[in-house]
DNA sequence: TCCTTTTTGTTATACTGTGTAACAATTGTG
DNA sequence: CACAATTGTTACACAGTATAACAAAAAGGA
């Protein structure tokens, strides 16, 4: 694995195993899933010898993780501009902005969360959470938007999910009595004071 | 594979080596990633013999989803309760009992958000993108608790990248403006509401 | 208990994918 | 051109998947 120096140029060799190498792995992974892909196959696609790929990666895994990191490297400048604004009227644009940009780098997001090798039980997790919102959570159906409903409780499972998840990674602090109540405000107060806001849209 | 036929009972046999095998992937999950275990691990931590895992699954990830099926079916159930309440008391309640019976089976969470197949590639998305919100969204700045803005940020993060994936999935309706102002409501104006809520969380 | 059925264990085998080594061929650079 | 670095080719050891055939053990009904 040739050390990659900034400094120094690097071979056009190299950069263009690598861009090969990283080219085939999208293709791939548009198709099928990322664990049932082997080297054999991207090095096949990439038109590369089969050993030429362990002299630049370790595993398939470090591939996927450059190919995000370059292709995702601008959604974090535009989110960092997003971040910073605090006038309501340009939180929208920059808002619309980081979806034109979802919409211009789909593959790659697609890439990011259709992998299914595990994301695929997440999903099924959160499809089922979602429904039991859809079809119980008062405030939603008072709504009457089938589309913001759809979307309202899609993010208030995916929310109450990634809490839970948060939540254990801090060491289960702070005491359930607590994330009771940052459940209610964040997630719950919250979404219904949208569904106001968002009656405007169609559906 | 034998059929799972619920009128009959099932063979003690059958229902000996399934709980086997289920009990020896959560032991592996909690040590090593999903994609690292194989089948022969497991069925030599089971202490079942190789071939008699075929006769009951196809692979891996079929034993993985009997597992979460199984053991966050009481999940859906505690989560249906919670949906169906509007009282504002009787929601905390219902929240922190969530929290709770989520530190009962933080096992399978862990397991659920941990394996880092493909999972880990979104995390580290998911950890950029807090960072950029911690470090520059005004709002947040504001509230002055670390606890409260880590979570915060972590809610942000994951709830752009949750809606983006649904967005997507939705064909990419409706057009990116309605979507900065779901952003803008749902998102940035309900946290930031919420940061007073919270206030009281300790951090 | 005896008999039948079903499940499990054992062994062998074909196949695919990973990862390394040695050497030849090609390409970039001074 | 000559040297260095990269890539290609071939061979090989190893691990994991998946199936087949047959023996052994356990369940259930008469």
């Amino acid at each position: 694995m040739p050390a990659n120096n900034p400094r120094k140029r690097t071979d056009p060799r190299v950069r263009r195993t690598r861009r090969l190498l990283r080219d085939a792995l999208i293709s791939q992974m548009l198709e099928r899933d990322f664990a049932s892909i082997s080297i054999k196959e991207v090095t096949e696609r990439a038109e590369v010898a089969y050993v030429t790929f362990f002299r630049h990666y370790d595993s398939l895994e470090q591939l996927l993780m450059e190919v995000l990191d370059e292709g995702l490297g601008e959604l974090l400048l535009r989110i960092e501009m997003l971040a910073k604004k605090s006038d309501d009227s340009d939180l929208e644009t920059e808002g619309r902005l980081i979806f034109e940009y979802a919409g211009q780098k789909a593959d790659l997001f697609q890439i990011l969360f259709k992998s299914p090798s595990v994301a695929r039980v997440r999903k099924k997790v959160v499809r089922n959470i979602a429904a039991t919102f859809r079809q119980s959570c008062l405030p939603l159906a008072r709504s009457g938007h089938p589309m913001a409903t759809a979307m309202l409780s899609h993010h208030i499972a995916t929310s109450l999910l990634a809490l839970i998840e948060w939540w254990l990674d801090n060491r289960m602090e702070p005491a359930p009595a607590q994330m009771g109540k940052v459940y209610k405000s964040l997630i719950i107060d919250s979404a219904v004071g949208a569904v106001n806001s968002v009656s405007a849209v169609p559906g």
